[in-house]
DNA sequence: ATTTAAACTGTAACAAAATTACAGTTATTT
DNA sequence: AAATAACTGTAATTTTGTTACAGTTTAAAT
């Protein structure tokens, strides 16, 4: 855990005093770092032994000690104050709250990402001869970005969020086939469905799903994330995020097996795209396109 | 520049007593942090005032502010190591560098966003009769995204990734229609004659671009945000996390503007999208969908 | 090569900051 | 209600960092 979410984490164990100093250290960690101990004791109305003894509670020797960590936690990036959402926060709060918590959900799932499911997945990717992305509602989207970025690999892509059609495919698939299912639950009839029926036809299914669902059981590969997801209703859903940059990361992976003919292969495909934009004249183009997938 | 890097690169700056505190503490800068200003001076056989000059050569207050700087650029150089994917890059290792890209442009955007923009959308948005969410290519990822969000303000929603649909939409357009036009680069056409044609129709426009651009000029209102995107080809596009993170503010700030009533009858919905899902028996549900819009 | 000025370095005095000891206060338990 | 335990702040002490100043080295110019 981060050394600030420490402090929350251990806030109950605080006395009073100790309680005013964490809330003021909490409430803005970057400027608690200039002030010397005189000056965040008077901030947070208590005496400097308190602040001492505060750090202490941190396991750390004293107060210059306490700023090193609490520097080097800023420095990470990761959550600072609380993550939830309340209906008083002012807009700055909560924005500041919603990026906070995308970034540790980040953090959190690059920790509990399997490697070795992530090279498997690549290589089925890699041999697949048609791809088929399926997700219901949220997910929908996630399995749309991936099309979106598979497409430019050549391979015959489909993505669908409607199940009729995903059913369909299914029980059409054959043996070269990877349908990629996502779901955020796991537990959804339709998808679970579509698993059964494509590997009934030794279709390969891969699973972007928590790994212990229904869901899961009926693929072939499962790729599933740690998200502390669904905190409050307020709390937007950050796991997509994860998704999201999983299918980053399988695209690298696939664009690196390709190897450079492809790499050039995709540059000249962006020059083409760059023409249908607008004569640019004098307006310095603030985002060239080059990015791996095509820009816009 | 990172601090550790800036030290080196001024390292000719430096005269001789300063050198050497440079030396050691770039063979070990984590050791540094910890030393004081004495047992720095006695490792690098100078005076203390001389380790205090070598810190206001590197503009810092004195050696403690040095010291902050210092662990801050250790704790962002391990996460963040160095961002570019190359070839001989492992999977474990390219998995890493695009998590902690994701993570570094997600930090980047939080600090380039205006919030009183995002204040003055929330207001449009709050208002608004229709809306209408148009993205090309990899933007029509995001500007689906907002849709399936927004759909549960029970407001008129439609989104387009095809430029004959945006613009028959925007002639059509009239003063309670929002439109929110999403480009990463900016410089789209279609987009940028969308935007016109509702403006022309009294339509408020509301544009995730960047602030500089030919279509943001077109637009009510501007959401921008500095994304260190399109490093290299292998390095996928992490500005669209940057957006939806956006999506997930404004979806949060109209909720917050609906009050609780609202909230209420979001809960009822997921529980009529929950019973689609297959019956559990005993298996532990993984993710309860309380999440703000519909789990997937 | 020698003078001169500039820059550099360390000693020592000083100032600031952090830590500790201790006593008074407030809670909690019996 | 008394007694104990835990908490808090004042003040003394210690540690740490900073500044002033003088001696030394280095470089430039004559």
């Amino acid at each position: 855990m981060n050394f600030i979410e420490l402090i929350g984490a251990n806030y109950n164990l605080f006395s009073r005093s100790e309680k005013k100093v964490a809330d003021v250290v909490l409430n803005d960690p970057h400027t608690a770092i200039s002030l010397s101990i005189a000056s965040l004791a008077k901030l947070a109305n208590v005496s400097e032994p308190s602040v001492h003894r505060f750090c202490q509670k941190m396991n750390t020797k004293g107060y210059p000690d306490f700023k090193l960590h609490l520097a080097q936690s800023i420095a990470k990036g990761t959550t600072f104050s609380n993550l939830h959402v309340d209906e008083n926060d002012s807009t700055e709060n909560f924005s500041k709250k919603i990026f906070d918590a995308s970034i540790s959900t980040l953090n959190e799932a690059r920790k509990s990402l399997d490697i070795s499911k992530v090279k498997k997945c690549i290589d089925v990717l890699s041999c697949a001869k048609r791809l088929t992305f399926c997700g219901l509602g949220a997910s929908a989207t996630v399995a749309h970005d991936m099309m979106n970025k598979f497409f430019y690999f050549n391979i015959p892509c489909n993505y669908f969020e409607d199940s009729v059609m995903m059913l369909t495919s299914a029980s059409n698939a054959n043996i070269d086939d990877v349908f990629i299912l996502i779901s955020r639950s796991g537990i959804t009839k339709e998808l679970i469905e579509v698993a059964k029926l494509a590997r009934a036809r030794a279709a390969t299914v891969i699973g972007l799903t928590p790994s212990n669902s229904p869901l899961a059981s009926e693929c072939s590969i499962v790729l599933s994330m740690q998200t502390p997801d669904d905190m409050d209703v307020y709390m937007p859903t950050a796991t997509r995020l994860a998704q999201l940059t999983l299918v980053d990361i399988l695209v690298t992976g696939l664009t690196l097996r390709r190897g450079p003919q492809f790499i050039a292969s995709i540059k000249k495909l962006k020059e083409v795209i760059r023409s249908t934009r607008i004569n640019l004249g004098d307006h310095t183009q603030p985002k060239p396109a080059l990015s791996h997938v095509v820009a816009n």
